[in-house]
DNA sequence: TTAGGGTTAG
């Protein structure tokens, strides 16, 4: 590697740009061999004493592929770098998803005494935030603090990205509040901190509060606020920004093409994604996985098929979150052959390792199905020690078979490495409670009490005029609430008639039977049911969002319901879409 | 020249 000794002067840019050096750098461009070549040139002719030559040359290598070694020599080679190399490697590092190294050379930079500028540290802190280094990023934002760079917008906006993106959505939300003025990307950072860490409903109040205050949005803001919309099941305002982009001209690139279509999914429509997903003129593999994922929650597994046969012809290379999604799909729909075939391509055709989540969904696809010996020998058979969550697969298929000792063993096993996990003693005490074992239902529950594990809590929200509404069991909170329980308790009466039985052994603790009926009745899920049923109008579909999976007594009760009530009723629940209609569901009772 | 965006299992 060749050093450039002695004392550099940088050239002007008109020297620069007639350098014949210059333009072989531009003819290379992003390519590393012919980069090196140029290199070679520069050393044999000494035109390495340029730091602009280096520095141009360095920019393009980033741009290229695996160009790490090579640049981190080049740059080792250089002594004393000044402040704009500096600069212009933490800025081109922090571009390309190299944050690594762009924090290695502002590290490099603090130890030769320059000082930062708002563009280097809003780089490092995207860097942090993209490494997920909480305590690097903190540190950082103490410099900024003491170079006095704490009010400039850019700085702050990529400060609460990074405090959102580590899951600090309260420190995030502080710094926002302190900005004097906020750009639409502050607004967009504080909107997508809140979304992804599952904060819809705060990410949708923070959208509205946007446009109150006049801060036009754009189409970075829209996708947030599709995810989010996605993610509480908004479906009405999910159709206005739907609207808002048709009425405003906004240009539906993948990427906002690629939101709308999950949201439509997750919101129940799966016309509308599939309308959205043909009019993508740029189709890219994330839009592909984003529809056939689509499909496979909807139980449409042969339209997911369908769509992967027709993108391995005409789309994009599938990659591995295409093969889960597909996987999953199979699942769903209880396509096992097709699945195997699938999974068996993976490896065969793409050359693409499966990992843990296709694992999980070949047990629970094969599960699912009620070939359970074959789940469990395809996990004997992986060659390593299984991940909890190929355990848990396998004993979801037991509970679901109710097969009763595999079911306890594989508990007992999950249990004996993740003795912390309150969601597989909720399994096992359902398993006990299916065999009628409720002594057993009741030890485990005391050991949940004595060891402070509480169940998730369960609740449903319900979107009616553009506003979500959230229930959670036994909820009295809402200002209707004596109407909502009167016609839930009428509507149930009307169930029982209609033959409905009550399944207690969805109540996990031992209670009275009168009191277990109780508590069913009560469900997040029917109380919302109970409340959209009251407030639209006949005709009117109903959708539900469910944040666990819906208990086999609510499934069955809503079978009912949609007949007495006459209504559509769709529930998406942790892993699918139940369509409720005529007394029948899309699933088919598989799930 | 800076900051913000989409897909995946149980």
């Amino acid at each position: 590697m060749v050093s450039f000794h002695g004392s550099q002067t940088t050239s002007s840019t008109a020297t620069l740009t007639h350098s014949p050096i210059y333009h072989a750098i531009i003819q290379a461009g992003p390519r590393l061999k012919p980069l090196q070549q140029v290199h070679a040139r520069i050393t044999v002719t000494g035109s390495g004493r340029s730091r602009s030559l280096i520095t141009k040359l360095l920019s393009f290598a980033y741009a290229a592929t695996s160009p790490i070694s090579y640049t981190r020599a080049l740059f080792f080679s250089i002594p004393n770098p000044d402040t704009f190399l500096f600069h212009s490697l933490i800025t081109l590092t922090s571009k390309f998803k190299f944050p690594q190294e762009s924090l290695l050379y502002y590290r490099r930079m603090l130890l030769a005494n320059i000082s930062s500028s708002n563009y280097t540290f809003s780089a490092v802190i995207k860097s942090s935030a993209d490494l997920m280094t909480f305590s690097i990023g903190k540190t950082i934002h103490c410099h900024v603090l003491i170079c006095g760079y704490g009010l400039d917008t850019y700085v702050q906006a990529a400060l609460v990205s990074f405090y959102a993106k580590s899951g600090h959505v309260g420190i995030a939300r502080k710094v926002f509040d302190k900005m004097p003025d906020r750009t639409v990307v502050a607004w967009n950072s504080m909107i997508s901190g809140y979304e992804q860490n599952g904060f819809g409903k705060e990410a949708i109040g923070l959208f509205h509060l946007m446009r109150d205050s006049g801060v036009k949005p754009d189409s970075a803001t829209f996708v947030s606020l599709l995810s989010a919309c996605a993610q509480v099941g908004a479906s009405g305002l999910g159709c206005w920004v739907h609207e808002y982009i048709a009425r405003n001209n906004f240009d539906l690139n993948v990427v906002l093409g690629t939101a709308m279509i999950n949201m439509y999914s997750r919101c129940g429509n799966v016309i509308k994604a599939r309308e959205v997903f043909y009019s993508i003129k740029e189709k890219n593999i994330v839009a592909w996985t984003a529809m056939i994922s689509g499909y496979g929650m909807h139980g449409h597994g042969s339209h997911a098929l369908e769509l992967f046969s027709e993108m391995r012809v005409n789309g994009p290379q599938p990659n591995t979150v295409t093969f889960v999604a597909i996987l999953s799909a199979c699942a769903h729909a209880g396509l096992v052959n097709e699945g195997r075939r699938i999974f068996a391509s993976m490896r065969q055709e793409y050359r693409l390792e499966p990992s843990v989540e296709h694992l999980v969904c070949m047990v629970d696809m094969l599960g699912r199905a009620g070939h359970l010996n074959e789940a469990y020998q395809f996990i004997k058979d992986m060659p390593k020690e299984p991940a909890p969550a190929v355990w848990t697969a396998m004993l979801g298929a037991c509970k679901m078979h109710k097969n009763f000792d595999l079911g306890v063993e594989i508990a007992e096993h999950l249990l004996s490495f993740e003795p912390e996990n309150p969601g597989h003693y909720v399994m096992l005490s359902n398993i006990y409670a299916l065999a009628g074992r409720m002594d057993r239902v009741e030890k485990v529950r005391n050991i949940m009490i004595r060891n402070r594990l509480k169940k998730e809590v369960g609740y449903s929200t319900i979107d009616v005029d553009q506003k979500v509404y959230l229930f959670s069991m036994g909820d009295k909170s809402h200002a209707e609430t004596n109407q909502i329980y009167q016609y839930l308790d009428e509507l149930m009466g009307r169930c029982r008639e209609a033959g409905y039985i009550p399944a207690s052994e969805s109540v996990m603790h031992e209670v009275e039977e009168e009191e277990r009926e109780h508590a069913l009745r009560y469900h997040s899920e029917k109380l919302a049911i109970a409340f959209g049923l009251l407030k639209t109008g006949p005709g009117v579909p109903i959708r539900i969002v469910k944040n666990l999976r819906m208990c086999e007594d609510c499934h069955a009760a809503i079978k009912h319901i949609s007949v007495i009530a006459n209504r559509e009723i769709n529930v998406r629940d942790r892993l699918r879409f139940h369509h409720f209609k005529d007394g029948s569901c899309s699933c088919r009772d598989y799930w």
